[in-house]
DNA sequence: AATCTAATTAGATGGTTAGCTAAATAGAAA
DNA sequence: TTTCTATTTAGCTAACCATCTAATTAGATT
């Protein structure tokens, strides 16, 4: 499991939250990603492995294409991270 | 005001989330949060620079001492942030 | 005004990140 | 099996981040 660091760091950048941003509408190609962007795509590529090692997002393999899937479970875990700063707790 | 960039900047690493959850609790001035951290008080004090820039907390002096408070509104905005990601829209 | 306390800013260093181009891999198609 | 397409990995560089110690600032106390 990725541990909420992990997720955090891979939130704090923009190009990757937009990407999760894509992905919340359904799975998508690393080239349909691609074509959202104005950076390289092995730049783009580093920013997938940030999402894969947060577990943020998954990939599956079809035909030559690497389909990336969000993971919603590990984003809904960092909605949690955030909402327990926010709620007064009593321990 | 601070955009949303800064404050997923600010809430990526584990010693500023640590300091917003000391924070929830009520103000701290900064001596008594750096009780609770092994790291330096300089390096403490740059850490509170990104909380302030993000505006995730404010600042006030009383006497001697620096009181640190949490701005739960910005929190709920990166609250927001992650939550736009969760969600189907139709747009 | 000299000194003490609380905290910051300055300056230096080691490690990490984001970006690029070029090279390599994996599968499909000819 | 050669070639094409999609994507990644490798290798590089410039910029940035976290940390430290030393110096500075701000207010309180004597």
């Amino acid at each position: 499991m990725a541990g909420i660091n992990t997720v955090f760091e891979a939130l704090s950048h923009p190009v990757r939250r937009k990407i999760l941003a894509l992905l919340r509408q359904g799975p998508m190609s690393a080239g349909a990603l691609a074509e959202h962007f104005a950076i390289s795509r092995p730049t783009l590529s580093v920013h997938f492995n940030k999402l894969k090692e947060a577990e943020l997002v998954s990939v599956e393999r079809q035909g030559t294409s690497l389909i990336y899937h969000l993971n919603m479970s590990v984003l809904e875990g960092a909605l949690a991270g955030i909402l327990d700063l926010t709620e007064q707790s009593n321990d």
